[in-house]
DNA sequence: CTGTTAGCGCGTTCAC
DNA sequence: GTGAACGCGCTAACAG
């Protein structure tokens, strides 16, 4: 599947060379690097290219200078309010730079990222970055084959393939537990979203039980739900929890939305917020300053993310050396009104 | 700025070919369309590509079969949820058919919008789509020249590009007023977003005068309000006019997480929704079926929009007839308890 | 500063 | 069913 890229007669650099009455050459000289042309050339360039509207055709550029400028993303599912501050963010640097971006849509499954990969790397993508760190055998052979640069994001792999820019979901889930049972919390329970094929769920796990530890409180595993992501998952979770353990009196919900789905089913009951059971998040949604008591949450940068994962790759494209880079942006826990 | 693809010594299809015994064009064939191959050529090339884990160079093959599988898409903006489930619909239909996506942000600005769907021309994607029907003079010549399939979707143009997937702005916005009036709504204020540069904006304030008049209600230019994005927008709004006109009983918010802000802020300050004054909003987004009180509004059918927008672009690159294609999928008013 | 030559890695086209 | 020749539109490399 794929379609005429425009019709046959396409206006090309000669034709723009002929009617200037210059050498092709000067012509693709005029476009990418006008100073190292004459004026008067660049006049006679310049009238023709705007009377013909000619536009270069970036693919015989590539093709020809062996140099891409598009950058290929891999997320988890576009369809997610986090990533859009990320790659709104990636966006911008990329354009800023002359780069331009191709998203795919992993859908949370490890195959696809890697047919995925396999396609952007098949369109000569100039950089890559991956909304996760845990890759199938063959995605770390096309990729290090490629020899294009890779930024991982989404957590800290132990292992990672080329440049990281994230922040530990472990240390971040850890945190804020802590932060719980340092106001005084003792019976926390954590909601997860669905672990499988997610080191980012499993890590924020392990966090909340190695803070659990810290604190001396038992790890009840009655205490954990998993669920899947929305508003009625959170309410589900909640009511659950409250209703297996009456003695709870803070859930952290690990993920999206949930924490709000549980809020407005307190509302819905009339359990006070944080009086009844205080309520805690994982990313700091606009919503959750707004919502009626405001979310105790946290904060991830995610646009410092993109921002710095763009810039990553732009200094290499730039001819920054090949090293490994491992940036921990961290976290921030924002205390509010739920707890 | 640009990037090298890849290093010098990149494997090519002749590679393959002389590994595998037979001609690169053979090896074109057995990847491109293998049932025109003997069986024992494909093996043979399979073998080679497997072993040297070739990726064939789609740059090459767009410049030279003239056809490229990357469609083009132009949003106002990234960072917006409306947009994720339409550009994940988009997503899904092109990747079903082998083709990929490039998006740019034109962050609500027209010239920008130009020299991006430039710049994706330049980069020959097979097709476009824009979230936005008012274009510069430039842009539509661009467009005529390029001769590339083009799908506008945002709102219904008058003088289309090419094909249209949208729903009228007009008719939902004086739905939802007309809507209000008949649950007996007398004094209905209306929020908008920002009106410069965006005739969605101004279609919807239209639609809500035009209801007024059907209902035989008078316009007060005191009702309506002009808002920023936002919760904090929203909820601001709300108390102004409270403020200013006490007799009003309901608003319509027509933008983004403005009536959400808006019902916050009557939680906070103990207004009754819909007692004290009745809040409708535009666009289904998930949190609005799950507040308190849930709150009623327009369901537009972005995910349908993003389908069928990618569905056109696929079927005139199999070779549908270039004809002006205009859907219109409607809208739906969700009544909830807000109302 | 400008032009010439020679590819980039494929697919089209036409022979066989 | 398979291969050889040619060209897609541009840029690298070198010569002038």
């Amino acid at each position: 599947m794929a379609g005429k890229a425009r019709r046959g007669n396409d206006i090309t650099m000669s034709d723009i060379a002929r009617h200037a009455g210059v050498s092709p050459m000067t012509v693709s000289r005029a476009l990418s690097d006008p100073a190292s042309v004459s004026e008067e050339m660049r006049k006679k360039v310049d009238a023709a290219v705007r009377r013909f509207g000619y536009l270069p055709n970036r693919i015989a550029g590539s093709l020809s200078s062996k140099r891409s400028n598009v950058v290929g993303l891999v997320i988890p599912s576009i369809r997610n309010s986090l990533y859009a501050a990320m790659i709104q963010a990636i966006s911008n640097v990329l354009r800023a730079n002359g780069l331009h971006l191709m998203i795919a849509d992993s859908g949370h499954r490890l195959d696809d990222e890697e047919s995925l990969v396999s396609a952007l790397l098949a369109q000569r993508v100039c950089g890559l970055i991956l909304h996760n760190t845990k890759h199938s055998q063959r995605l770390r052979e096309l990729v290090a084959r490629s020899d294009v640069p890779v930024v991982e994001t989404g957590s800290l792999p132990a292992r990672p393939l080329d440049m990281v820019v994230s922040y530990s979901n472990f240390d971040a889930a850890r945190g804020m537990t802590a932060h719980l049972g340092r106001l005084g919390y003792r019976k926390i329970g954590f909601v997860t979203l669905p672990l499988r094929d997610n080191d980012r769920s499993r890590e924020r796990r392990r966090g909340y039980f190695a803070a659990l530890k810290d604190l001396g409180l038992s790890a009840d595993e009655g205490l954990v739900l998993e669920a899947d992501g929305g508003f009625s998952a959170g309410a589900d979770a909640l009511v659950r929890l409250v209703q297996t353990h009456p003695a709870i009196d803070a859930v952290f919900f690990a993920g999206d939305v949930l924490a709000v789905g549980a809020l407005f089913e307190c509302q819905r009951r009339g359990w006070a917020v944080p009086g009844r059971v205080a309520i805690a998040s994982f990313d700091d949604l606009d919503l959750l300053r707004h919502a009626v008591p405001a979310v105790t949450t946290l904060h991830i940068p995610r646009e410092e993310i993109g921002r710095r994962s763009a810039e990553l790759l732009v200094n290499r494209l730039r001819g920054a050396p090949r090293e490994k880079v491992r940036i921990d942006v961290g976290f921030e826990i924002v205390q509010r009104e739920s707890s």
